[in-house]
DNA sequence: CCTCGTATAATTGTATACAATCTTACTATT
DNA sequence: AATAGTAAGATTGTATACAATTATACGAGG
């Protein structure tokens, strides 16, 4: 669930505890924390050169966060996604993300469907280029965008926290080319449906999306990364 | 998003902090703090017999579930759920309890749908003789038991962290036993289409389950009680 | 050789001390 | 009287000290 409408967000940039967490988060979002990796507080702490307190308060967000599992009187570890966790959070994803297209058709502003046409523009620009950092960036923001056009606190919340906690696989997966372009063309899709003030062609089309993105994945290779490296209940795909 | 499939919960009853974290979670949903209430460190920390350390490491956790904000330097506050809040969270819900039935419909165990059966069977009885807070409880199980069965940690987690969000709200508007009636009638006919192995229906009853309960709480004046009481930015309903 | 138990070390949990920041009230100046 | 400045108090942020718990290593007994 976490905090919405909270200009002084809860990763404060300027406070030891928000650095911290932001680090982390980082750190294990981006890979250099592997799966199931325990988290020493003294450790964390003389690296960052901060004491055992702040670390100790940007655990208890990033286990919230779902990044790390905290045993009592044990330790935290890095959790671990499964291919199951993925498909379910495309699921609900599909479901969320086409709620937000609907919503957005009607409370998007004029600079929000602007930026989105330019950020189709470029992740055009770059697909041909073969720029597959840049696309990832973009694909990043056209989503980001359509989280605040919705003008739902609440949903936009929700869908960043799945989108973030996804980011581990997408590195590694999304960076195929073809799809890149694929999922741009889509993202045109999404918007001109909006600015046609089509309701229910964006929300069919955001969960299209979602679903293709998903199957893209699996194709790519998604079971043989985190098939059954896990607790060994991925089942489903 | 929060933690997951994580058997040390991390609300977890033997250290201080957990317990500092229930209680006032609790006393927040139960309305003992009232929203925009400011929640001093030391103050808590005394009333409980505990040190500040504890109670900081509670206030993260509470401002990641969405009930307090924390603002640097200057203080928690409770955080308060306008009109608008409640109307996106049952969308959002209306959604994810429709993914939820279809996903339990495969998924379900034997005794997870006894204890549904026997859940409505009681719900009956209670409704009829008049008894609200059973009612409310056992309100609460039935859609427990649904994130249970679906047999997804992420989207069972997702579901209660709604859930208990609006709770705070529930207790003051579900009060009504013409409405525990109904409800408890859509129990059963979610029960029944699941039983029946029926997805497509499952879905579509949660689905409208949650919509006629967000219906019957605007009806029964969610509006005078959240309605601009907020940042004034209760609009939508 | 294995198992159990104990002691020691390592790590987390909590309390407290100190630093930084913000709030409040009072005073001086206009 | 109104306002700005400043100092005192209150509150949060961080560091450190100590307690409790858990992991590890080693040795005794079988």
């Amino acid at each position: 669930m976490t905090n919405y409408d909270n200009k002084y967000d809860a990763n404060d940039k300027y406070s030891l505890r928000g650095r911290v967490f932001q680090k982390l988060r980082e750190d294990i979002l981006s890979g250099k924390f592997k799966e199931h990796e325990e988290l020493k507080e003294v450790a964390i702490g003389e690296e960052l050169g901060v004491s055992r307190t702040p670390v100790r308060e940007a655990f208890r967000q990033l286990e919230l966060e779902g990044l790390i599992q905290i045993i009592p009187n044990k330790g935290a570890y890095v959790t671990g996604i499964t291919a199951k966790d993925v498909k379910d959070i495309y699921m609900i994803r599909s479901l969320l993300e086409g709620l937000c297209a609907r919503l957005a058709t009607d409370k998007i502003t004029k600079e929000q469907l602007e930026e989105m046409e330019e950020n189709i523009y470029l992740a055009e620009f770059h697909a041909q280029k073969g720029h597959l950092d840049q696309m990832a960036e973009l694909d990043n923001r056209f989503h980001d965008i359509l989280y605040e056009a919705c003008d739902s606190k609440l949903l936009e919340h929700t869908l960043r926290d799945f989108h973030r906690y996804v980011l581990r696989v997408r590195q590694k997966t999304l960076a195929t080319n073809t799809r890149g372009l694929a999922s741009n063309n889509e993202h045109r899709q999404i918007m001109e449906a909006i600015k046609a003030g089509d309701a229910e062609l964006a929300e069919q089309l955001a969960n299209r999306h979602m679903i293709n993105a998903y199957d893209n994945m699996v194709k790519n290779g998604l079971k043989e990364i985190y098939g059954e490296s896990d607790e060994g209940n991925a089942e489903g795909q």
